[in-house]
This record gives C-alpha cells, structure tokens and sequence, in this order.
DNA sequence: GTTAGGG
DNA sequence: CCCTAAC
C-alpha cells in the first residue's frame, strides 16, 4: 500500500465551522479543484509516479542513497554511498583540492554566484519509495525534500532527495563558483545525455530528458520481477535488499531528530512561489535560434496566494490515473498489484515497455555568495527544483522527434510498437497548461487577468508563442530548448520578500536571460527552515490537559506564554500557540455534548473546569491576571508535566 | 516575540 | 496544527 493515499492526514480534523466572512486570506479555499486532466498532473505526481515505475524497473539500485548528503543524514546509506564512491565523490573530499584547473563555463564566466542546474535524474530505486508509508505520502510527493549536492571534477552535483524519492542529478552540470576559483566543466554530456546505469536487467534505462526524447527499450520484460511480498515489502533482486529497510529507519530517525527534513508546505517555497507570481517574474521563452526580445511576460507561477497545495497532492497519482482507454500498464500504488495488466499486456505480446531514467529539467539559474554555504546552496536548489515542479508539468509524446497531440491515438497507430525502435520515442516534460498553478493554489482559480492568461497558455503550449511554428514539434535529441520557458524575475521585485542583507543585487537580467529558468536569492531566509512540513499530531493527553487547565485558572486566557512557561516549559513540542489552540479547543469540548466529541475522552471534570475558568476570565479580562486563579491554586499536584516558573 | 482568531 | 494580522 505505498502509495494509498492518506488524504486524511492532509486535513486532518480540523474542520472549523465555516463562518461566513470576508476571508482574511485568500490561502484558504483550498478545497479540491484538481483538476482531472489525467496530462496535467503536479510535477510531483509526476515524479512520483515516475519513480515508482522507476523503482518497479530498475531494481538493481545502484545510485539512490547516494542521494542522501551524508552530512544531514549521518551514516544513512553509508554502504551504498560507499559503493558509488567513485561517481559521486563528496564535496569535501574532493572539491576543495581539485579541479582548480578547469575552464569555468561559458555562459557565466563572470558570475561566480550562479549556478546552472539543467537536469535532475532518477537514481536507480532503493527501494524506499514502495516502503513510504502512505502517511508519509506527501511527504514523497512533497519531493524535493532536500537536495544534495557533491563534488565532481569541478562540478557540483545536485540530486534530490526525499522521503521516497531520490534523485540525483547524475547529469546535472552546476556551473558555480562558490568554491573559489574552482572552474567548473561540464561533465561532459553538459546534463544532456542520460545515465544509463540502470541496470533493470534487460531493461534499457530510458534518459527521458526536459523536454527531450528519451531512449527506449521495446524488450518487453516480465512482470514478474517485481515482487511484493505480503507485507508489502519490495523483495530485491539486486543488490541491496535491506536497503529499504535500512534507509527507512534511519530516515525515521533522521524524522525524528531533525524538522529541517521538511519538504511539505515549506513556507520557504511558497514564499519563492510567491515571488515568482506575475508580479515578480516574467516568463521568457527560451531562444530558438531566433532572437525574442518581446517575448512573453506572462507568469508560470501566477498565483500570488500561498495555497497549501494539498491539491496537488491529494490527486490520485498517475499510478491511479489509469484510465480505461489507456491500455498502459503502470504500477498501481497499491503495491504493484496492477501487475496482473502488465501481464495481460505481456501476454498479448504488443506491449511496450519504458523505462525512464531520467529528466532534464529547464535550467535553474541560481546565485548564491561565495559565503554561502553548500547546505544554503542545497536548500537554494530544491527550492528552486520544488518551485518549478510544483509548477504543474505535462507529459509531451515524441515520435521521430514529432510530437503526438492527438491522446486517442493508440500507440501504435502513433508508430509506438515493440516493432518499432523504441529509441525514436521521446518524452517531454512541460509546463503544464491553464492549469498550472492549480495544484498549488486552488484559491483564485486560474482566472487570470489578461497577461496571465496568455502567459500561462503560452507555457503549455510554446508553439503558441514563440512564434516558431510548430518549434515544439521537432525535437533534437540532446538538444531541448524548446519548451523551456523561463521565467525570470523582474529585478526590481526581487529582493522584495526578503531584503536580507546577504541577499546580494541578482544579476542583471540581460544576463539571464536566456538562460535561467529561476533565480532564487540565496538567504531568503526561509521562514521554518529547510523543507517544512507539518508538524506531527500530539494529541494531549488527559495530564497534559489538566495542566493546561490547571495553569489557565490561575493566569487567565491571555497570557499563553506564561501558560507555557509555568506548565510547560519542558514539554518542547508545545508551544504557548499549542496551549492556547488546545484551550480553544476545549473550551469547545466542553460546549458540545459528549457524543460529539472525540479523541481520547478528557474527564468531564476538567471540562467543567475549563468552562468555569473561560467564564471566570471572560469575566476578568485584563484584570488581576496575575493573580487570577478562581480556583484550585495549587499547580502541578502530582502532574508529571514539570513545570516550575522559571525565573 | 506574543496574542488572537480564522482555517 | 498552521498561518496571519496586530500588537
């Protein structure tokens, strides 16, 4: 059951009444609009699904913990790290003594600051994915949960990581220059060519590249190489078959210890979401060879609400979305257990395998200091990787490099066969149409004003704007350009959320231009820290309540730090807002009639009290406070929750 | 940083 | 439990 869905856990009871008034913000709202174009799915869906199939694949894991940064997960996959040792030596060993003789890249000679991030890659699976357990869903979903980023050969690699779903970006090409003086080359394939180093038995790894064809494997293979045990553990066949296991505990831990493993809701990205809205960024095609100085000015990121985006997430994976006409078979997030079409089609002998390995996304164009530091660098990356996938994304089909617009069409009768080779069938990723902030902000539903509106369609469809006919049809392998819109943020407004003293003059947007797809300032200081997401529930136990209860008789209902301090102050996973929301909720506990309530029952008794103590301060509002206590003056009796009135 | 209140 | 407006 990796991936069911706990849409619960997204919205979790706390479902106020709906009081009608003018709503403070416009966040709100969120309630489903995911859309149900089965093409427009969240870029996070997308990747998830991708994974999964990955995972179903290419078994044989070769790169996956790898991307896990070592220094944020300590020992975490050691053991596989270890093995890939020779491809992703970490930064620190090798960064800062070599490669000070390389060229630095073209493109930004003078921009030491900046970093190219052009492709993220899907690592072989770990097996961690089909683990997640479905609470952590969004979690997966929430992608990007952190990024790494290690030294090679001058270069620095990026890979994403998450809960269930790492990627690395084997072919990413960071041009940066925050390791003094040390020039960066390319690795060669520039991040245009694919790693194969999926080794899915007979599988070809496909390089499914932003918005670039992919290499294809029309073999078909068994569906039998995926096993799911009972227990809904992914039996390996490679080489790593606790692995799984492994990296789940310790990510738990790692859970446990750290909140920066915050991927969700991360106030962070919706504040570069933000930034990115109309008001901040323009987008801009990318240059096909013919110059566009007018080039559009409508926003991908229109949205300026923050959304929780629980959207996106509560849609059905594309695992799910299979929809009758569709005779693919993916894997169902239920464990693979669709496995049974995979055979049907097998047996029919015409199905077509693909295996995708990676994709090359538009190039994120990222400056940072050179004071920054690599863990600033990383956040500044997933940021800027989360904002663009969350962005909405689409699937594109290339056959021979020629688009297929036509869904209804069937593979085959779009020359997509076992016969056929498969290596002329491509991928595309692209920004996802109308529809593509939706997932993020369901608030103000997509009805841009003027300029959004074209800018938006513009971004799912580049055709339609770069003036090229037709531009997207033709794809040169290892050469996508043409849908990689990029949205660059008018100068002016960028510093606007964040007027940091770090956050240095972005680079003049003529330089950018045709190249980033984003620029995220580095120290925009993120609200919470790294990749948030929502605290786990800790409901208050019967004691924890009778000292909250206990400590409100006594100071009253305004003073929730004082409330905090004295009766908890050493419980550090409540907060005095934690105590002040918990009180709201018993008082209105204790307004409605047992039957309505749930949760672990708190004694009538206290209820009675909490009444009495709201009635009591609203009574004395403001006044002896300090004193207050209309009853029960003795604290702490016997309450394991310490308290003490510090200082 | 707190408080208050909507979600 | 989150998020914000207002202090």
């Amino acid at each position: 059951m990796v991936f069911k869905r706990k849409l619960d856990c997204l919205s979790v009871g706390f479902n106020y009444p709906n009081i009608p008034r003018a709503p403070r913000s416009c966040r709100r709202k969120v309630l489903n609009k995911s859309t149900d174009d089965d093409t427009n799915m969240c870029g996070m869906d997308l990747l998830a699904s991708l994974a999964g199939k990955l995972l179903q694949e290419c078994e044989s894991s070769s790169a996956s913990s790898n991307a896990f940064e070592g220094n944020n997960l300590e020992g975490f996959g050691k053991e596989i790290k270890q093995e890939q040792e020779d491809h992703y030596k970490p930064f620190k060993s090798e960064s800062s003594d070599q490669g000070n003789s390389v060229s630095r890249p073209t493109a930004y000679e003078n921009a030491s600051d900046k970093c190219v991030v052009n492709s993220f890659s899907f690592p072989d699976s770990d097996g961690i994915l089909e683990r997640t357990p479905m609470s952590d869903y969004k979690k997966v979903h929430g992608l990007v949960a952190s990024v790494g980023c290690e030294a090679k050969n001058g270069n620095c690699d990026f890979y994403v990581k998450s809960e269930g779903i790492t990627a690395e970006t084997g072919d990413v090409n960071v041009n940066t220059g925050f390791e003094q003086g040390e020039a960066t080359k390319g690795l060669g394939d520039g991040g245009l060519s694919t790693t194969h180093t999926c080794n899915v038995e007979e599988t070809t790894a496909l390089g499914v590249q932003f918005p670039i064809s992919v290499y294809v494997d029309g073999d078909l293979k068994s569906p039998s190489f995926v096993n799911l045990t009972p227990n809904g553990s992914y039996a390996r066949h490679g080489n790593h078959t606790n692995l799984g296991r492994d990296d789940d505990e310790k990510l738990f831990s790692y859970h446990k210890l750290s909140n920066k493993f915050k991927s969700y809701r991360s106030p962070t990205i919706r504040r570069i979401r933000k930034s990115l809205s109309s008001k901040y960024w323009k987008q801009v095609p990318k240059d096909f060879g013919h110059s566009r100085a007018d080039v559009g000015i409508k926003a991908l990121y229109r949205k300026r609400k923050s959304c929780y985006g629980y959207n996106a997430f509560q849609r059905e994976t594309i695992y799910k979305r299979r929809r009758s006409s569709d005779r693919s078979s993916v894997v169902t997030s239920d464990g693979g257990h669709s496995s049974g079409s995979v055979s049907k089609l097998a047996e029919k002998g015409d199905a077509v395998k693909l295996s995708i390995k990676s994709f090359r996304i538009p190039e994120l164009f990222i400056e940072v200091p050179e004071t920054a530091t690599v863990g600033s660098l990383k956040r500044t990356v997933m940021e800027a990787v989360s904002v663009l996938l969350s962005g909405g994304i689409r699937v594109g089909v290339l056959v021979h490099g020629k688009k297929v617009r036509d869904d209804r069409k069937t593979l085959s009768q779009s020359g997509i066969s076992r016969e056929e080779n498969l290596r002329n069938l491509g991928f595309t990723l692209e920004p996802s149409p109308s529809k593509v902030p939706v997932p993020l902000c369901s608030e103000d539903p997509v009805v841009p004003d003027g300029p959004a509106n074209i800018s938006e369609r513009s971004a799912a469809s580049p055709t339609l704007d770069s003036g090229i006919p037709h531009a997207d049809d033709v794809i040169n392998a290892g050469n996508i350009v043409e849908n990689n819109l990029e949205l660059v943020p008018y100068q002016s407004d960028v510093s606007v959320d964040e007027p940091s003293s770090d956050l240095r003059a972005l680079v003049p947007l003529p330089a950018l231009e045709v190249k980033a797809l984003a620029i995220v300032p580095l120290n925009q200081k993120p609200k919470r820290t790294e990749l948030s997401q929502r605290r786990t529930r800790r409901p208050f136990s019967v004691a924890e309540v009778e000292a909250l209860v206990h400590a409100v008789e006594e100071l009253g209902t305004g003073r929730w730090r004082d409330v905090k301090l004295r009766a908890f102050e050493n419980a550090d996973h409540r907060t005095y807002v934690d105590l002040k929301d918990k009180w709201k909720t018993l008082v209105h506990t204790a307004s409605i009639s047992p039957q309505q309530r749930r949760g672990e029952p708190v004694p009538q008794e206290l209820l009675d009290r909490v009444l009495r103590a709201y009635g009591y301060w609203s009574q004395h509002q403001g006044k002896h406070q300090a004193r207050g206590a209309p009853k029960d003056p003795d604290m702490n009796r016997g309450r394991a929750l310490e308290s003490g009135v510090s200082v």
